[in-house]
DNA sequence: CAGAATATGTCAGCCATATTGACATATTTC
DNA sequence: GAAATATGTCAATATGGCTGACATATTCTG
């Protein structure tokens, strides 16, 4: 299981094979999406929010006049699940809706003053702890990061995603 | 809300401000995550077993003998949540444990050859994303995606990040 | 215009995975 | 021998997903 396997298999300096590099690098993926997302627990659970609200008020608070079907999409639940959060962000007043100008069936998605407050708060620790970690990473650090995680993501959902971050095609 | 606040919300090429940058790379790793997890979905679908199961193969297998209690510290979930998987899995034979040598009260974990062997299904198409990635993000780019993600992690829990994934302290 | 398609919402029931609290057992440490 | 530790289990509960069925309003299409 190790060495001279033919090119896939290279060993590296630390005596590791690219497998296992690989793993490692799995391994803090893992473990700083887990860190990056419980930032705002303890600021969701004070209003007895969880997750799924802060989920919902970043996209909606990212993209105004969001879609319904759009907002599916993106975080890739069905509309049942959606609706019971989104009602109960909508009924706390965080979030509103309003008649699609061209289409009156759509209920485009607004963050409420207190909604863009509460993403505000939300976001800080988060933003905070990606921002030092890129200052700390050295410079050039932030493009490498941005464009392998790009590539991770499913390759018929990257145009969506250079859309919606305002990272236009160009080198990307 | 535009430039001129200061270093901190110097503006790019593109035209956002640092802010609005460390926001597309937060989303950027939303979606990173979203699409990297749900990768062995299927397989587990077919034997009736959800992610929590294979969080648990996984880091029993890149870790064999570990201890219940560590594995918990790991995943950050109470032993009661653990208990209801890991009984599944053991039942199953996928995961088998052995009195520790030196402590006899500590049940070390260990995979069968039927954990291993499902091990390598669910990590086959994660480790193939992820390489291809790194590949077509260029030299250099994993060395960087290691920096940034290792500076997001919780700075008490690198060190046992690092050596976890075999990374020892060196430059890292 | 009638009928099909679309966008959204809601009810009901179920499942996976997490929680807290209480308690039990075996073993090790003091 | 008592306290601390490592693990396991029972019960009740919460969150956030799911499917299926059905309803309404609006737009599109032949």
């Amino acid at each position: 299981m190790s060495g001279a396997k033919g090119v896939k298999e290279r060993r590296t300096a630390a005596g590791g094979d690219d497998r296992d590099d690989t793993i490692a690098l799995m391994e803090l993926l893992f473990f700083a999406y887990r860190d990056f997302i419980s930032d705002p627990d303890a600021i969701l659970e004070e209003i007895g929010f969880g997750r799924a609200h802060h989920r919902i008020i970043h996209f909606v608070g990212r993209q105004p006049g969001l879609r319904v079907s759009e907002l599916l999409g993106i975080l890739r639940i069905t509309k049942q699940s959606l609706g019971r959060v989104l009602r109960e962000l909508i009924d706390k007043g965080y979030v509103f809706q309003q008649e699609g100008a061209h289409d009156r069936r759509q209920r485009l998605l607004y963050l409420t003053g207190k909604g863009r407050e509460l993403l505000a708060r939300l976001s800080a620790p988060q933003i905070a702890r990606v921002r030092r970690a890129l200052d700390e990473a050295g410079p050039g650090a932030e493009a490498a990061f941005a464009r392998v995680l790009e590539r991770i993501i499913d390759e018929g959902e990257r145009g969506r995603v250079r859309q919606m971050t305002g990272r236009e095609k160009r080198s990307g």
